[in-house]
RNA sequence: GGGCGAUUAGCGCAGCGGUAGCGCAGCAGCUUUACACGCUGUUGGUCGGGGGUUCGAAUCCCUCAUCGCCCACCA
């Protein structure tokens, strides 16, 4: 029993007690049970990807949250799986295609043999990040993994669309979308970001049609003007108004092309005249619209210039392109100047590529249940934690735009919609002979967004879905507040009517020590794995959730992992200190035998588990990290610990006994405490400090994971065992004694193996058990009584309370000078703080308007710095004469 | 251009109306029989600047500055 190693090991406890949990079917959410339902969905990571720092911050505290639940005696259900991600895995595959050379383009293997080279990958490489989501100790139900591509998944995904197209929110169109000319996709506007980078504004002359003069244009993209087709001028500008409805001759394309006006043109901006690109731009479509110009593609889809461009620069890269046009310009004479400009340009997320502006046929969603789901948020049926992220949330809803959720790949869930000849019919399965499938294939995040329900079974009524849904909580990034969060509420309404959670915990940001993003071309994102090798994952755990604050990112930085090793260790450590003392495991606790320690320790337990309680409530779980790490390190190991030593080393047999039973009932708790931050050690130690022994087997009996979470000791509990808050004053002012000895000593050099010999002074005597203690925290041998006492001149004195001195005599060791002039020091900081008291006592209003409350203490603090000043005196008194 | 956040000891952060705290680092000492992944003691701060409210402000309000995120069709 007493054979625990001096370190804790974890590698050795994590992969045990993670299978005896499979094995027990811990994690298994039973939908029957009577038990109040608690329920979580991860966010489902790409099967492809690996574990991530994020992915550990984010579910290490679903996990906590889980625990939690569980412990507090509700039925959970965490329920895992992962995302298909169309694009990011069909690229990957992609790429790995080409490198293998089985193929440049995907058209070379076609639709089908290329989705079967797909589903191999993702048999072989998929699942990979669920195992290390294990290895964490992620407590989900893997009986009900779910994948977005599951055959029920996507029956759920296909019954989706057609239920929202015979509503008529889905529908195609023809419009302007971001394409992406690496993938050759469409993209939604959530999937591009405007990066803000340094480019030109190239001002080129257009020349009137008929006439030596010109117009100026300026523009970030020159190699757009191939397919200009009119100038524009805003109506009003005095400067143009003349010229509307003339014509400019399009260099290069020797075209002429008329100028229009139109208000969407900024006259200050540059020339007040802009070129127009209809079919390249956003405005300028808008604008081609308005004056019926002719839309000419200039840039082909993999972003090449086409033939309309002109043989001289068709097939060109767009990039290639502009520096062309550039040069022709200039060596016709037309550029005017080029100006550096900062301005913001629109990239692929996933290809990381500038979009391209394309008009295009695409499928459309009108969000459903838009009012419905904003409301929820504005009056609390679903809660933002921060909160400040609804204003996010709701400013993105108020600005709701239709939904582009048609993408030109093939990995994904095929749009159901089938034509023959002329007609067309949305349905999940195929009408039958003669029908093909529209080719596209729907946005990931239409999957996703369905997924808090429809991995529960939906449309059917499952137990599983009547049990858990809506879902308690969601534990997410704020980057994905409108990708996700946003549309699973939206979905959450319009297919079950109520939404799919109640909480949502938005998650920092992982960035390293200098601030940055955690990235792979950076090379400053860690390998949790090689982390939880070096550490243990408890460490990791720990290590993360003390540096993660409700709302604010997080640097990361490897010393926070092992300083979580080091507190799992001192946690490892406390246990093995109670193991070495033989005696029953959780005894009766006779209050008649407690000593103040005893009744502090239990004091301070009783505030910490007040304090993870509001600390879960708030989901400050940093807060909660570092309040454990409060109570067991300083409070309980360096005092409540130090001081047991007296009664264990020297006590009487009940006394003893008493002792260990009270160390039962503090780390019985403690351990629970813990668990849902430190799961592996804690169910390690519960085990073997035999705590399970008592407890019913549902109950903790067979793992901590069902033993009940700490409830705040109560009144009656107070009572009967003495915890006043008298405790609290003593132990505060018996602990300043002991650092004020402890100084002494090393202001002296008195190294710790040197026993004090004390001599207390006073005409009354400590009680032994009182002397003892002190005794052990200084390293005294003894504190003699000595009604009469004179002390060498000098020899420091420190004061335990009323009416005594105790004389720490260690002669030869000190000198009168260096103790006067601790004494003096100490002297001077207590003058500053009764200086500052009396301020403010002396100030009229304060008494006046003050609560009687905090003048009382005020007065008080007041009192005790004087009285400690006194003493202080008197020591440099004797010092002096 | 709008919105949000941050600014507290050398570094990373707590505190959010009543004596400025934690961890790391630093300094001094310690193989004290749970733990050197440890123990003890200790040095660092006019809480970004300026105004205001209050008996009292790191904490509330205004303002400025710096940094960072998000949203927005000025080419």
């Amino acid at each position: 029993m007493s054979e625990i190693p001096k370190a804790y090991e974890p590698q050795a406890v994590e992969d045990k007690w993670y299978q005896y949990w499979l094995d027990h079917k811990c994690f298994t959410a039973n939908p029957r049970s009577p038990k109040p339902a608690w329920s979580i969905v991860i966010p489902p990571p790409n099967v492809t990807g690996v574990l991530t720092l994020g992915h550990v911050l984010n579910n290490t505290i679903q996990d906590i949250l889980a625990r939690h639940a569980r412990m507090n005696g509700h039925e959970v259900l965490w329920l895992p799986g992962t995302d298909h991600a169309g694009i990011a895995t069909q690229s990957v595959v992609e790429k790995d295609l080409r490198k293998q050379g089985a193929m440049k383009h995907r058209e070379d293997l076609g639709r089908e043999k290329f989705l079967e080279k797909v589903w191999d990958w993702k048999e072989k490489h998929g699942g990979i990040i669920i195992q290390q989501l294990k290895k964490l100790g992620a407590s989900c139900d893997w009986t009900r993994e779910r994948f977005t591509m599951d055959p029920e998944y996507s029956r759920c995904v296909q019954q989706a669309f057609v239920d929202l197209y015979n509503k008529g929110l889905i529908y195609r169109g023809k419009r302007m979308v971001n394409w992406d000319p690496a993938a050759q996709t469409a993209l939604s506007d959530e999937e591009v970001d405007m990066i803000e980078e340094q480019g030109h504004l190239w001002h080129f002359k257009y020349p009137l049609l008929g006439g030596e003069a010109f117009l100026v244009v300026a523009t970030t993209r020159p190699e757009t003007m191939l397919g200009d087709e009119a100038v524009a001028v805003h109506p009003d500008d005095p400067r143009y108004q003349s010229l509307h409805g003339k014509q400019v001759l399009l260099p290069l394309r020797d075209k002429p092309i008329p100028i229009i006006a139109d208000p969407l043109v900024d006259p200050k901006f540059a020339t007040g005249c802009v070129k127009v690109t209809p079919a390249h731009d956003p405005a300028d479509y808008e604008m081609a619209l308005r004056h019926h110009l002719p839309l000419t593609v200039v840039i082909a889809l993999d972003g090449t210039m086409t033939e309309a461009a002109g043989m001289d620069f068709a097939g060109l890269d767009r990039l290639e392109a502009r520096k062309a046009v550039v040069a022709r310009m200039e060596s016709l004479g037309l550029l005017l100047k080029v100006e550096n400009y900062l301005h913001r340009v629109g990239y692929s997320q996933r290809s990381n590529v500038p979009i391209e502006p394309y008009l295009s046929e695409q499928w459309f969603l009108r969000y459903p249940a838009v009012a419905q789901s904003t409301q929820a948020v504005e009056t609390g049926q679903i809660k933002f934690h921060p909160e400040r992220w609804s204003k996010t949330y709701l400013h993105w809803m108020v600005n709701i735009k239709d939904w582009c959720i048609s993408r030109q790949l093939w990995w994904g869930h095929r749009v159901p919609v089938w034509r023959r000849d002329a007609e067309t019919r949305c349905q999940v399965d195929s009408p039958g002979q003669g029908w093909t499938q529209d080719s596209d294939v729907l946005d990931t995040w239409f999957s996703s967004w369905l997924w808090p329900f429809a991995t529960m079974g939906w449309p059917e009524k499952t137990d599983t879905l009547q049990k858990f849904y809506p879902t308690t909580d969601l534990v997410t990034g704020p980057d994905i507040i409108f990708f996700w969060v946003a549309r699973m509420i939206m979905a959450g309404f319009e297919f079950t009517g109520q939404p799919p959670f109640r909480n949502v915990y938005f998650t920092g940001l992982i960035r390293d020590k200098q601030g940055r993003k955690m990235s792979k071309s950076l090379g400053n994102s860690p390998d949790p794995l090689e982390l939880i090798a070096k550490y243990g994952a408890d460490a990791l755990r720990f290590g993360v959730m003390r540096s993660a604050p409700l709302g604010q990112d997080i640097l990361y930085d490897e010393q926070q992992v092992e300083l979580g090793r080091n507190f799992c260790n001192k946690l490892w450590n406390a246990c093995r200190f109670r193991q070495m003392h033989p005696g029953p495991v959780q005894g009766e606790i006779d209050p008649g035998l407690l000593s103040n320690d005893d009744k502090w320790i239990l004091l301070r337990l009783d505030s910490a588990i007040a304090e993870m309680d509001a600390a879960f409530a708030h989901y400050k779980f940093s807060e909660a990290a570092a309040t454990l790490y409060r109570f067991f390190w300083s409070e309980y190991c360096d005092w409540y610990v130090e001081a047991s030593k007296a009664p264990l080393q020297g006590g009487d047999s009940a006394h003893k006994a008493n002792t260990l039973a009270v160390i039962d009932f503090v780390l019985s708790h403690t351990l629970r405490l813990f668990h849902p931050f430190l799961p592996f050690i804690t169910e390690e130690l519960w085990h073997d400090m035999a705590y399970s022994q008592d407890m019913p087997p549902d109950q903790g009996g067979r793992t901590i994971l069902f033993a009940p979470w700490p409830k705040p000791l109560g009144e009656d509990f107070k009572l009967h065992y003495g915890l006043s808050d008298d405790v609290l004053r003593d132990m505060a002012a018996r602990q300043e004694l002991v650092i004020e000895i402890r100084n002494v000593r090393a202001q002296f050099r008195i190294p710790a193996n040197k026993k004090l010999n004390l001599v207390f002074h006073s005409d009354f005597d400590l009680p032994s058990d009182e002397k003892a203690v002190i005794q052990i925290l200084v390293g005294a041998d003894s504190i003699k009584h000595r009604s009469e006492y004179q002390p060498p001149k000098g020899e420091p004195v420190v004061y335990p309370g009323p009416g005594g001195k105790l004389f720490i005599p260690i002669a030869g060791l000190f000198d009168a000078d260096a103790e006067k002039a601790r004494l003096a020091k100490e002297l001077l900081k207590i003058e500053a703080e009764i200086e500052k008291a009396q301020t403010k006592l002396a100030n009229p209003d304060f008494a006046r308007k003050v609560p009687p409350q905090v003048l009382l203490e005020h007065q008080q603090r007041l009192a005790d710095w004087q009285s400690k000043r006194a003493q202080l005196q008197d020591a440099l008194d004797a010092l002096n004469s």
